[in-house]
DNA sequence: AGCAAATACCTCTTGCAACAAGGTATATAT
DNA sequence: ATATATACCTTGTTGCAAGAGGTATTTGCT
C-alpha cells in the first residue's frame, strides 16, 4: 500500500504567510504585496494559493479571522492564534534545520563550484 | 489556456545529486548514501527519487554514464559534463536567492518570532 | 547449508502543493 | 467612459517527490 508523505520542501508559502502575518494582523490581498515587499520580490505567491492557504490555516485553528468594511470594501483580517505561534515557530526551526543541511552540502569539497 | 509553472522551491534533489557529483563520479545507490551523508541525515532522498532523477539528467545531457562491473555487480557510475556543471552553477545561484530572500523574511520585524 | 541483510539496479502509481486562469464586484484615476 | 487598482474567491492542471515493490548478486551470520 502507498503512502504519500509530503516533499521536505513543501509548506513554504505557509510558512511565509504564517511568518508575515505575525508582524501584525493583515488580510488576504495585502499579505500578497507584503510577502513580496519581504522578500525583495524574489518570491511572489499569487493570490490562487494564498487565500486557499489562509481558508486552510485559519480551518485549522493557526488563524482568526474578522470582517471589515473600509471603503465599501470587504476585508478580511487574518491573525495568529496562539496555536499558529507555536506551529510558525516549529515550521520556522524546521526550516533552518534543512536549510542548513543543503548548505552543509553545497558548501562541502568542490570542483566546478569552488570557483563561484 | 492553463500553462504550468514549476514551483520556486522545486529542483532541490537535483541540485544536491549534481552538487554530490560535482565532489566526483558516482553510481546511483552510493549518490544515495552519499546525499544522506552530506546532509547529517537530514535528506534523506530515496531511490524512487534518484534513479529517475538521474535518467532525466542525462537525457537532458546534464550527465554522462559509464557502466562498470565490480564484484560481478553491475555499477552505473555518473558524471557532470560541461553543460551539467554550468547548469549546477545556476541552481545554486538561484538556492541561494531564494534562501536569502526567505531568510530576510523571516528575520525581519517579528512579534513571537523574537523569542527564539 | 540456509537465511537475512546489504548492494545495486529499476519502474509504477499516487498524492498533493503550487500554480495560472478566470470570475465577481467596488473604487479610483485618466 | 474606460482602465487600473483593490479585494475577495474557485477551478483545473501539472509535475515533483515519495512510497512501494520488483529483480538479482554478494556478503555476513548462525
Amino acid at each position: 500500500m502507498y503512502m504519500a508523505n509530503p516533499s521536505f520542501m513543501n509548506g513554504v508559502p505557509e510558512l511565509l504567510i504564517l511568518r508575515t502575518l505575525d508582524t501584525g494582523e493583515m488580510y488576504g490581498y495585502e499579505l500578497v504585496q507584503a510577502i513580496r515587499a519581504r522578500t525583495n520580490q524574489a518570491i511572489r505567491l499569487g493570490e490562487g494559493v494564498v487565500y486557499p492557504a489562509l481558508h486552510a490555516l485559519e480551518r485549522e485553528g493557526m488563524l482568526k479571522s474578522r470582517r471589515k468594511l473600509v471603503n465599501g470594501r470587504t476585508r478580511v483580517y487574518y491573525a495568529l492564534t496562539r496555536k499558529g505561534e507555536k506551529h510558525l515557530a516549529g515550521l520556522v526551526r524546521h526550516w533552518q534545520h534543512i536549510t542548513d543541511a543543503i548548505g552543509l552540502a553545497i558548501g562541502g569539497t568542490a570542483h566546478a563550484a569552488a570557483m563561484l
